[in-house]
DNA sequence: GCTAATCATATGTCAGACGTTTAATTGTCT
DNA sequence: AGACAATTAAACGTCTGACATATGATTAGC
């Protein structure tokens, strides 16, 4: 754990140091960090740089800090659950900064869920089935805003993924499925494109019930085609739109 | 932009006000935030406060910042590469503290990677084609050591994954192809299984190239398989070495 | 023996200062 | 007038020292 002096990003350099003890293993789940004055004497570095480090530790979630008497700076167990968040907000800034089209989100959300179709048909439970009836249900109220209808179109995918009853696709496909509702939301869905997705998602949910896991993957081509169809139809507007200015 | 100046978590609650402006679109993709004395006056807070809460954001790479008479921080165009590293880093991590086997992650790796099978058929280039090659023939060196070739595997794999020509797949991916690497380094190949998976290696890449997608993805599950019959008797192996103990 | 006050430790925050980098400005020379 | 060099100002990077606060451990008192 050694850093250079002279260079203007101390902080980054402890922080990395600390990084790679952790991923290499010489720290261990919950062991406790120097206290910071002890880091800073050990760095040769002033307290608030050594605070720097370990906030930016702390934003990747990769230590805890506890105040008090035996409190400091613990090496935290990473969960599945407090991955997700980051992962969902770098998935969504990603497609927001890097002119990901419609299409190129679309097709890599459906080329990856597609992949939890054999998986989830041999495992769903009673209570995935329950979720996704519920939130197809939800979708087909009248009075629904298209953000309300987008967020349920999520939680209905993410029962989906879930049901494959595998913690690292979940994890994985978090951010595909979730990122890609701020491009869904700008979509306008007339009543009769909702009930052709309500249709398709309690065919869906059908198919996985009957533990057909053939009929869960062509039903959701059929859902990523329409998808597309539907987004295409909203830029052709604009496009028709701007061009008759 | 509000914050509570009585929470013990101020440099956390302005990273979040930042962060949010950042997500909804007030701050715009290179624009300068206020200098740090300027936040600290806005927020009612001490530099050091501001700068921790900078240093939480720069270690998501939502900003970058710079020196100098015209510098201070940007908001940050986040590439796709940028975000590689934390994707890879966080999915290393979460395999390695959850506990999750060697099982589950294979299943994971093997079900999204066979998603790629399709549209990399279709869309492979000859540069695509190369690589996996040169990473094949690195495989069937003798003398490599086991971690060289896993690094090789998963050069091999991410090629294969970037020839679905789809960057939002590439990214999601790389977590789950490169955090297998650990639990692949703790695999001793024979070069008698060696030569099984180059082979299976070379089988891809030649229904890569002919575009057989059906034999990519039935090439891939044999892959699979084997991998996880090879690392069932590495198990195996051991617990019948902690028996005799 | 149990409860309550005290203490020690460690993080959270602050104020002020100095060093360094960098671009813009100013000044001088040709 | 124009080009180059020196100065300046703005901003980040770091340091020092201090105080506030939370919390477990210790000790005093009943």
């Amino acid at each position: 754990m050694k850093i250079d002096p002279n260079s203007p990003d101390l902080s980054a350099q402890i922080a990395k140091a600390i990084r790679d003890a952790i991923m290499s293993g010489d720290l261990l789940v919950d062991e406790r960090l120097p206290s910071e004055a002890e880091l800073a004497d050990q760095f040769e570095v002033s307290r608030p740089t050594v605070r720097e480090a370990l906030k930016r530790l702390g934003a990747q979630s990769l230590i805890r800090t506890q105040r008090g008497a035996t409190g400091g700076a613990f090496v935290n167990h990473l969960r599945f659950e407090d991955a997700y968040g980051q992962q969902i907000t770098t998935s969504t800034l990603l497609l927001s900064m890097n002119d990901v089209s419609f299409g190129v989100a679309c097709e890599a959300r459906y080329a990856l869920e597609r992949s939890c179709a054999a998986l989830a048909s041999e495992r769903r439970t009673a209570d995935h089935l329950a979720t996704m009836r519920a939130e197809a249900h939800r979708q087909s109220q009248p009075g629904l805003t298209d953000e309300a209808f987008c967020a349920s179109d999520v939680a209905f995918h993410r029962a989906l993924v879930d049901a494959a009853g595998n913690p690292v696709i979940s994890y994985q496909l978090a951010g595909a499925v979730e990122a890609m509702q701020p491009l869904m939301n700008m979509i306008t869905f007339s009543a009769r494109s909702r009930e052709t997705i309500v249709g398709l998602h309690s065919k869906i949910a059908d198919a996985l019930e009957a533990r057909n896991a053939e009929l869960v993957d062509n039903t959701l081509v059929e859902l990523a085609t329409y998808t597309n169809t539907l987004a295409q139809s909203v830029i052709d507007a604009r496009q028709a739109a701007r061009d008759a200015d």
